[in-house]
Order: C-alpha cells, then structure tokens, then sequence
DNA sequence: TCTGGGGTCCTAGGACCC
DNA sequence: TCTGGGGTCCTAGGACCC
C-alpha cells in the first residue's frame, strides 16, 4: 500500500512490502504505474483530518506517561520519564496499540538526538530499544541518518572523512563549530550525552501561517486564479484564528509548472501591509485578492498558487490604527465567530466567501482518500 | 498526462544609530 | 602615515525537519 501527497502526486508513505520492491520516498506516482499494477499496490490519497484525529487519540495516551509532553510533528513525541525505561516503554507501546490502534515504537536514551537513534532501533527491532551504551549503535549509524544532518551536511562531512554518527561524536568542538556552526556544537554534544534541545513543552506561538496548493489542472485565468487564492486565504485566516492570532502581513504567490521547461514559466509574489493586524476572513481575502490582481500576468498557465500570513501577534492585543471604526471591528470579530462555529458545527464549507468560487473545478485531485473513520459521521467503519 | 505542503533556525552582509 | 567602539534591525540565502 502506497499514501500520495497532496494533488495525487508523489508517494510519501509506504508500506514495507513497497518499501522491499524498491520504490523510494518521494516517488512521483505516473513513474511507477507499472509496478503498482504488477504488484497490485493499493493507492490512497492522503487524509490529514483523518490523520489529526488519531494523532491527538495517541497523544492524550501519550499524556497518561509523563506530565513532559513535546509533541513534535503529527506522529512523533518527546516525553521526560525517570525510572525504569524499559518498563514504561514497554507499558507506553502496549497502551497505545490497546486504546488507539496505532503501532508506535519507543527509543530512551539520555538526549533527543539519541532517542531518535534509539527509536530507529526499536523500529528495526521488537519495537523498544533502550540506548544505555550508545557507542556500537552509532558506530552502524551513517552519519546522514542522524537527526539535523540532512543531505548538504551529510556530503560536507563526508568530504572530511566523518562517515559514521561515531566519527562525528568525537570530533573537536571548534572544528564542528568552525563546519557548521552552533548547530553542530549542539548535535555532537547531544551524540556525547549531554542535552542541548530542551523539551519544548508549551509550543510557542507560531510565526508563519501558509496555505498554498497544486491545482488539479493548469489555470489560465485570473478569475479561477482569484477563486483560489480566495480560499486559501480564507483557509489561512480560519487557521490564525483557531489559534488567537492576528496577521499583519499577506503575502500571495503564484506560479507556473516548473516542470514543463517548454512552457513559458513565470513565478511571483506580492506583500500587503495591513494598515492594522487582521484575522478576519474579509480582511485577509480582499488583501490577497488585491495582491493577486497585481501579480496576474496573462498566458501562462498556471500550476500553483499560497497565501502566506506573517506578522502574527496575539489577538488580544492589537494595536489600532488612527482611522479604524471599533465599532465595526466588533461586529467583524461576531460574525466570524458565527462562520467559525457554523463550518464547525455542520462541517467545513458551510459557509463561505462567495470569492472563493462554486464549482471549484481547479481543486487538487484526492479521489482516491481513505474514509474519514473517525471524524465523518457517514464514514465510521462497519463491523461485520 | 502525471512531480506536495507547512514549518523553523542560523548566518552573513548591509544599513543605520549614538 | 594616520581613520573608534558598540550596538540593532532587516533581508536573503542556506540548511534542516516532518
């Protein structure tokens, strides 16, 4: 079984029998159409509703372990224990599978960076590794692998003779540091033991919110690229206000096909100020539509196009501008509270900007998502 | 024909201040 | 021949993560 990204286009998971033909991470799918029919490899797109919903079910588990939870991506966690790891680990695993249904494996070791060596054994192994002698597994660890070392850095180290997480544990700190930086300080101090990423255990406030996508087709006109930049845009303000945010500034791009060098290729974007932070969708969408319309150059086809919110700041404290009306500011921030608790209460798209278009046919394609089991009504899963 | 989306941090250089 | 010291802010580019 294969998951797709976004649009239907590459494969970003796969399952271990895909993973034995040799088909790697990333792999457009038009590519390996033939395999997938040989081996009769079921395809689903992605669905990340579906997605967030199991990974907040593992994490309340999670919760039950430590009082220190980072949650650090949709399907990975830090937690702070004491005492015997290899029981709690143990426990942890076997809680997780019972309550929730989602296999997870488990590294414990002294550093975040070594947890991640050790997860990767557990992943290999019976599911837990405990790292209590960190030496012969980084010994087998290729220096790529380890956690903050991606490809550049990988070659670099490479081209001095560091092949091997080992190697690079026990390099001078200047030399690290002359290399790559405090950023390499801090990870050959964490290969040697000793913490230097803290558990972050209350997130700070995010400073960037983006929504962008592939259309589903090529578009061509400024009306259907307004339509898109539309919801985007009314995505990313429903998004900053789920977490009490403001943006200051909006920034839209767009762009053409990167990947049909024949075709004309333009790529653009275009920043507005907002005279005062915003999050509501009004606001937001006729701040990116105004950008779009300056961007919008005709005949070419265009593939892709984001709205990116900057400048975020708490909403409880917006500074004003000289010219704005509270009165009406007021009733903005009651309406989108209706339209939030609307699109929550009877699903998303209940209501919406009329800018953002009907028919939509420039939407991703995602024909082929899994049900939403846990989070649709009409798509729970059926016992038989 | 077909090629994803959403983030963060660090660094160096330029511009500017007193 | 000689030309200070100590800062901040912004931006672009590079690197990384899932």
């Amino acid at each position: 079984m294969v998951v797709l990204s976004n649009n239907n286009g590459n494969i970003v998971a796969r399952s271990n029998e895909v993973k034995a033909l040799g088909i790697p991470m990333g792999t457009p799918i038009f590519q390996v159409r033939d395999l997938i029919q040989a081996h009769q490899i079921q395809v689903y797109s992605s669905n990340y509703t579906l997605y967030g919903d199991l990974s907040q079910r593992v994490m309340q588990t999670l919760e039950q372990f430590s009082p220190e939870l980072e949650v650090y991506s949709i399907d990975e966690a830090f937690l702070g224990l004491s005492g015997d790891g290899e029981a709690v680990a143990q426990q942890l695993r076997q809680t997780v599978q019972q309550w929730t249904g989602i296999p997870v494996s488990v590294g414990v070791a002294t550093t975040k960076t070594l947890a991640k060596v050790a997860n990767h054994l557990a992943k290999q192994g019976s599911g837990v590794c405990v790292l209590t002698d960190p030496s012969p597994a980084l010994a087998d660890l290729p220096v790529g692998e380890i956690w903050g070392i991606g490809h550049r850095l990988s070659d670099r180290l490479q081209q001095h003779g560091i092949l091997t997480a080992l190697q690079l544990r026990d390099v001078e700190l200047p030399w690290v540091q002359q290399l790559m930086g405090i950023v390499g300080v801090r990870l050959v101090q964490e290969l040697r033991g000793i913490p230097c990423l803290p558990l972050e255990l209350c997130p700070a406030p995010r400073k960037s919110c983006c929504v962008s996508r592939s259309f589903g087709r090529p578009i061509e006109s400024l009306g259907e690229l307004k339509e898109a930049v539309a919801t985007y845009g009314a995505r990313a303000a429903a998004k900053v206000r789920r977490d009490g945010l403001t943006a200051g500034v909006v920034t839209v791009f767009i762009t053409t096909n990167r990947f049909k060098p024949d075709e004309p290729q333009y790529a653009n974007s275009a920043v507005v100020q907002l005279p005062q932070p915003a999050n509501d969708t009004l606001t937001l969408v006729q701040a990116a539509l105004r950008a779009v319309e300056r961007l919008y150059r005709p005949g070419y086809q265009y593939k892709k196009a984001g709205v990116l919110l900057t400048e975020l700041g708490p909403a409880s404290v917006v500074q004003g501008d000289l010219f704005s009306a509270p009165a009406q500011q007021e009733r903005r921030g009651a309406l989108m509270r209706t339209v939030d608790s609307l699109n929550q209460q009877f699903g998303a798209g209940t209501v919406f900007c009329a800018a953002e278009g009907i028919e939509k046919e420039w939407q991703m394609r995602s024909g082929l998502r899994s049900s939403g089991f846990t989070t649709r009504w009409g798509e729970l899963p059926v016992v038989r």
